[in-house]
DNA sequence: ATCTAGTTTATAATTGTTCTAAAGTGAAAA
DNA sequence: TTTTCACTTTAGAACAATTATAAACTAGAT
């Protein structure tokens, strides 16, 4: 992902590409692979990484727009920490509970055959599929 | 459920049927359909309906053992509260994060067709649908 | 009845997250 | 340029969920 990128991404989340933000946005977005992190993980890894020091409510508060603007979202793991994705298209997980890490499943590589209907007036918005590993 | 089984499964988990635990016991498994609650809600109806009023501590602790014993299960759900589950079979959840209600799905009632294999030395311990809800 | 390990409880401590309010910053107006 | 002002960052306070502590209190064995 490039430098106009990572501003565009800003721009169109209504952030100004302030350096906090353009360091965080580089750290999450600039890499090949899916990121799942916590706030706490990155703010660990951005603190080793940088030279500036970016603030936790910094970090909370960028992390919170990306999500609000859809380039970030929340995935769901037992544990009180809430887990950030940059993979925000449909997807799934393997979870190994040893390493506390999150593995994407492309959606196409899991096929659900029989569905329950939704319950009294309600709609299936979407389904997570999350497989929990063991050694 | 019987008084009898309540006695039974509190001693099955290593716990002295004290007053406490028992009505705590008889709350969340004198009943017909899955219970799933909160630590905080199931306090809120405990005190609602008991005369006694339980320690927050002591509902955590109990809740705990049962959870280790295997009499509950934990659910994840987006936000940072624990959900408890008293269906321990393995099963599936619809959620309505409109009045943030679990749901719950019998296993026969979902069919996986495909599955990716578990990654490099790691076996899947278990699958779990979650299947958000919307109006 | 006595003893003791297990239990309950109020409260403190810890952890993750959100709020606040003061100081900082930068683009655009004057 | 300087000024302006809305937007930002930040440290620390506040808050919420959970866990730890340690003193008072049983339950059940002797
Ligand atoms: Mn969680
Ligand atoms: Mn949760
Ligand atoms: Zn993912
Ligand atoms: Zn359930």
């Amino acid at each position: 992902m490039k430098k106009i990128d990572i501003l565009k991404k800003l721009r169109s989340s209504g952030l100004r590409p302030t350096k906090q933000r353009v360091e965080i946005a580089k750290f999450l977005f600039e890499r090949e692979k899916t990121f799942h992190f916590t706030v706490e993980s990155l703010n660990k890894l951005l603190t080793k990484k940088s030279i500036s020091k970016i603030a936790l409510a910094t970090i909370y508060n960028t992390v919170h727009a990306f999500k609000a603007a859809g380039h970030l979202s929340e995935v769901e793991v037992r544990g009180n920490k809430t887990y950030f994705d940059t993979n925000v298209s449909n997807h799934h997980h393997f979870y190994d509970s040893e390493t506390a890490e999150l593995i994407d499943i492309d959606a196409n590589d899991i096929i659900i055959q029989k569905i329950p209907k939704a319950p009294n007036g309600k709609k299936i918005k979407n389904v997570e599929v999350f497989i929990n590993l063991k050694n």
